[in-house]
DNA sequence: TGCCAAAAACTAATAACATTAGTTATAATA
DNA sequence: TATTATAACTAATGTTATTAGTTTTTGGCA
């Protein structure tokens, strides 16, 4: 046997290519040459381009999942998808090539990414339970919400807004007026 | 001079090429097969395929913003909302590729593409403004809506929803709980 | 009607990339 | 130390974008 390159490795070199120079620029060639090894010798490593990048999807959403739930200890209600919120969109412009990966992952997805997105998805159903929402409106309330928070972070991403200074400030109104909106409505 | 391709013969190409088999597949070999030349013929029509995309995803933003305009036309308040943006999401559906154009149009922008993104906000600008919010929390509120529509837009594209059958009453209940919000926010 | 100049097609050639096949080097272990 | 699996390598093929240079077509004009 060999110690070498690690299968991690490879997905580390890819994220940083990713977030660095454009998820497109996650070809094998450059994730080969940012190794220091040839472009077939990655083969060994994983099963094509394709397969790479679907790896790097899974270990996308893993992170962005796992730093979610950590925003969100310590608040409730509206503050805490405010937090949320925000962690979202400072992943994002930390990590513009990984969250790339998570939008343009081919389907059919792996099975480790319908994981790792349910997740995401569970935490905002359990952020939204204690506001006390009817039964049959929670799957609504939770699509708006996930939308608004991954739409802040699409279009920032993509350079779609024009002053980022006070984006904070534009999502945590944003969800405040959704909260509220909620709320007003169950009264 | 020779009649033969006009340019917008070009662009209809790649559209269909887009919405049918997806946005990555607008390839130079793609488009001049669809349109029985070779390859190399697709230079005397754009200059090659970074121009091809861009042009791709102006003729996208333009078509969106017209059909955006033509929905809203008898609606005010929360109705004109709810009206656009199930327009948004029937015209992702109806042309996906077309969708993934303007998403993933590289930067710098032409500007043509600039001012028919301009006028799509512009749109929300002047839905909003009979609401009567603060003059300072405009931009913010227009912020949210915005993301909130392109936010189910791009998920559903991007299969991120389980049950696509009552979306739209997802989006027509988050705009009814954000414009709720909003009002009630201004007491 | 027949020329002619420009537009738009073509072929040929090159470079970058993904992928496959087959070969060699290396390191853990028996 | 010898063996063997792992992981590197070279070589070769096919696809695509792109450039250069050539030929064909055709609308308009003499």
């Amino acid at each position: 046997m060999r110690a070498g390159i690690k299968p991690e490795t490879v997905i580390a070199a890819s994220a940083d290519i990713a977030d660095r120079d454009g998820w497109d620029q996650v070809t094998l060639a450059n994730v080969a040459g940012y190794l220091g090894i040839r472009t077939p010798s990655l083969y060994n490593h994983v099963e094509g381009l394709p397969d790479l990048r679907q790896k790097l999807a899974v270990h996308a959403v893993a992170q962005l999942n796992e730093r979610l739930h950590d925003a969100a200890i310590g608040y409730s209600g509206k503050q805490a998808f405010i937090e949320v919120g925000r962690c979202y969109v400072l992943f994002v412009r930390e990590h513009p090539g990984l969250y790339e990966a998570i939008n343009r992952v081919a389907s059919p997805k792996p099975e480790a990414f319908e994981q790792a997105s349910d997740a995401v998805l569970h935490l905002f159903f359990r952020l939204l339970r204690p506001l006390g929402i009817h039964e049959e409106d929670t799957v609504h309330a939770v699509r708006g919400l996930r939308s608004m928070v991954h739409g802040f972070a699409s279009l920032e991403s993509m350079g779609g807004f024009q002053m980022k200074e006070d984006l904070m400030e534009s999502l945590a109104k944003a969800i405040t007026y959704y909260i509220d909106g909620i709320s007003s409505g169950r009264k």
